[in-house]
DNA sequence: CCCGCAATCGCAATCGTCTTGCAATAGCGC
DNA sequence: GCGCTATTGCAAGACGATTGCGATTGCGGG
């Protein structure tokens, strides 16, 4: 597992954008990876490898190769949401910064261009460019925070 | 390991007022305890427990149970830069948050209030009450941005 | 349609970080 | 000193992820 995207984002929109990024880079298209690409689509959050291995009865390792790939080739993502497992998306639609709760776990999923004033006032005073593609915002969300203040 | 500190935090300047502050509590203070102690005042950085263990010649099992100790009592905290493991440092002077380039791994530590104004655009915009004290603000920093931007 | 090569696969083993179980040890109040 | 119990060291295990390797299989070329 890198730190950093492997790659620029390389964003798609559907099942068969993916897959022909994939043809034309020289990639096969393996049962298995049909199979992980898949279980990406259908999930509507960030998923582990494990998960994606139960669910398509895949071996753990090849789910990790090939998440490795996607992730390579700038076509999916892993986030992590406090300790345990990283969580992997595609990049469909664009890609996407989080916060996260550590009380409830909640997460907030948000474009880019949502966080820049937060990017910006990071960069004026520290000079780091900042992104929470990778390690979110960490802390207490809204509905926590309402319930002990 | 936990992800939320399990105390507010008891900031002390000098190896005495840890001691006091344990024997207070009824913790007894045990050879390795002094030694993990020293350590830890002796380190400029944040360590990993494993650092702990080889300067001073104690069991890894007795580390991790120390500064678990330390951090329930809220002495002590751990911050994760990236991956690898978790990185402990004394609440000495006060709690510290954190910026961390991935890609030079430079590691710049800021009393909170540096980070209120971050927090405050945080707060308006998400409603969340973020912290960096235990998972950072990740980026690049300003000399990587300078030699490849 | 078949061949052959390299990409990919499954399985087992290994790694890094941290935790747990347990018997032995040793602070500290009395 | 005495005894209670926190703490220790060692071994084993949990957990996420990676590596080695022989077997399999996509897929371009004939």
């Amino acid at each position: 597992m890198t730190i950093a995207p492997d790659a620029p984002p390389l964003v798609c929109e559907t099942l068969e954008d993916v897959i022909a990024a994939l043809r034309e880079r020289g990639l096969r298209l393996t049962a298995s990876r049909r199979l992980v690409l898949a279980s990406l689509f259908a999930a509507e959050a960030p998923v582990s490898a494990e998960h994606i291995a139960v669910a398509v009865a895949l071996d753990l390792t090849s789910v990790y190769r090939n998440l490795e790939v996607l992730e390579q080739q700038g076509l999916a993502r892993h986030v992590h949401l406090g300790h345990g497992p990283g969580l992997y998306a595609l990049l469909v639609g664009g890609e996407r910064e989080f916060l996260h709760c550590e009380r409830c776990h909640a997460v907030a999923a948000v474009a880019p261009a949502e966080l820049d004033p937060v990017r910006d006032v990071i960069r004026e005073r520290f000079g780091y460019e900042a992104h929470f593609t990778h390690f979110p915002i960490t802390g207490i969300c809204p509905a926590c925070r309402a319930y002990a203040p």
